[in-house]
DNA sequence: ATGAAAGCGCTAACAG
DNA sequence: CTGTTAGCGCTTTCAT
């Protein structure tokens, strides 16, 4: 039977014998009650089971005691590891965790003066999303703190983030290879110009040029391969890398999931890994270690994690300088990458 | 500049020189506001860039416009793809999707009293989560609409589920090893009796005995092992069973990820997968489909948004029968199962 | 078609 | 320490 008339901080008052003010201030226990009153008054709470409006407490208050997350599209698993961080801290704390799925171009343009409004949430963050001059310029006068997560635009300076050197992260990927033996390495990544301004890839494939350049090994446009973000499509990439007169020794994917891609083409082409084609990836979720996959470690939960504290930090503190920190890559060997076969030397 | 002081509707309504009521109905698109009023007012919110304070307007209308969600820590793929599902279907509502992460015993008495209340969200979406008798009997009379998804407990006979039939999940699993020769079918499962009543472990054993049963094979009380859930966990509990002195010839895991942990314990025994062991799975997530896992595919992302679909629609119309829908399950032959080596026989 | 006014349920400033 | 009062910003009768 759902007749439950809604019970208001008035009819607890009644019951108490006391005035709303003072209900108001027992539940939200303010030192300025006696103790006694209090008691009674948290006692007749719960047996009338009482539970305060969270939306009026919301309008009183001007806070809306939520903390709003825009996500790409959370089926990469590098995101909702990502996330996962988030939740988990935001657990704990007293606000309510928002999300919101950022999956067209149209929600894309919108989000970022809607949701960073002080009367929607709190304080938001920003997961993978990398708004370039339009978007930041909105995202920097805001109402609300704001973190971003994996986020590197220039034009991003003056706001928190947490993020990850991916320039670093593809010079290892890279430099490992390239001490291995390799000098044949192609890289299969996303398309860089992209509506989302995923930065990412590009970060990686730079890492690449540049260590490339440092040893001496010229870069064979014919080498790089783009396609949108998937296995699928990396398998695709991978199988144009494998068709080449004279193939890559090695392979370097933009992630993990890319890299699987990869061992895919390698496999289908009946190429052997590590023996015929080295493979590296990046991210280091599960399935990296479920297949062995050499990668590159980035702190995917713990980036999430730490987002999070700076946003309730600045949540507590709103006039603080902008803190940007850069959590560490790693590379980790597992058995998909060797030394090239001598007889397909550089 | 943050400097920007709230803008309120009376502000509009001075500036468009008409009255807060009219600009509301304006905003609201009302019928009965005149077409050039209306165009005017809308003008000058453009101008001001006026948004209405949300928490106000729920206030009011008494609606929060919010649903939340409550999932089991969502780091099992599972769980998050049906999540991903749910999220798919609310971005286009015009309802935010407020996430509760249900990851201690704590959270978990707490939630179903807490949550479904009508000044948190106007209706909740629980995932994979199976409230037995006393919570059970607090969700029964919450005052919004609830919808279940993946829960099977009798005692939520009464509340809208979308569910799986895990008896006949379990049943086809079995069936088809005991079609493929298998006499000696141990299984991996999750530990049946949980603080959260994942229900989904003990439904697939119980198919799984029924086909035994009906085979006439006798269930050998040391082919089951049930641990916490996850791959490492599953790793072990199918080392038990490669111990035996006459170790099972196939294994049925109750999900994929446990299948993997079985998978990896059978390379480290030194057999050869599904030449010395099948295994098959149970979710076709896509690590399934990457390791060629046989599996029973269950419609995951499918199942989040349906939930939600009957759960807007509960919100139409609360006084609705409760709808239970149940999806399909279909087997997927991969390449982890075949018929025993003859040498092994039953 | 529009304005005036009441009120959603709570908190907070102000008396006492 | 506690009661009273005045809003928070919006929606929504009820008049007009």
């Amino acid at each position: 039977m759902s007749s439950k008339k809604t019970i208001t901080i008035r009819d607890v008052a009644r019951a108490a014998g006391v005035s709303p003010g003072t209900v108001s201030r027992a539940i939200n226990d303010s030192p300025l009650v006696n103790p006694d009153t209090c008691e009674h008054i948290l006692q007749i709470v719960q047996e009338m089971g009482y539970r305060p409006n969270l939306m009026a407490r919301r309008l009183s208050t001007g806070k809306t005691l939520a903390i709003a997350v825009i996500v790409p599209f959370f089926t990469r698993p590098s995101v909702s590891e990502r996330l996962n961080g988030a939740v988990s801290l935001l657990t704990e704390s007293r606000y309510d965790l928002v999300i919101h799925n950022i999956e067209t171009t149209e929600h894309y343009e919108n989000c970022f003066v809607k949701i960073p409004d002080r009367n929607q949430a709190d304080g938001v963050l920003i997961i993978s999303l990398s708004p370039a001059e339009p978007e930041a310029a909105q995202l920097a006068d805001a109402d609300v703190p704001i973190v971003l997560i994996d986020a590197d635009h220039p034009a991003l300076n003056m706001l928190h983030r947490v993020t990850v050197d991916d320039v670093e992260g593809g010079r290892q990927a890279t430099e490992h290879l390239v001490e291995l033996g390799h000098r044949r390495i192609g890289f299969v990544g996303d398309i860089i110009e992209n509506p989302f301004n995923f930065g990412s890839s590009r970060d990686r494939f730079l890492g690449y040029r540049q260590v490339l350049e440092e040893a001496g090994i010229p870069f064979r446009p014919e080498y790089y391969v783009e396609n949108q973000h998937g296995r699928q499509e990396a398998r695709e990439s991978a199988h144009k890398l494998l068709r080449l007169p004279q193939p890559p020794t090695a392979i370097f994917a933009a992630s993990d999931t890319q890299a699987v891609g990869v061992l895919e083409a390698a496999m289908e082409a009946g190429l052997g890994v590590p023996g015929d084609l080295s493979i590296i990836g990046y991210d280091d979720i599960e399935l990296a270690d479920i297949l062995q996959l050499t990668t590159i470690r980035q702190l995917l939960f713990e980036s999430g994690r730490r987002g999070v504290e700076l946003l309730l930090d600045a949540l507590e503190d709103a006039s603080k300088e902008p803190v940007h920190e850069v959590l560490p890559t790693e590379l980790v060997v597992r058995s998909t990458t060797a030394p090239p076969l001598p007889n397909q030397g550089g």
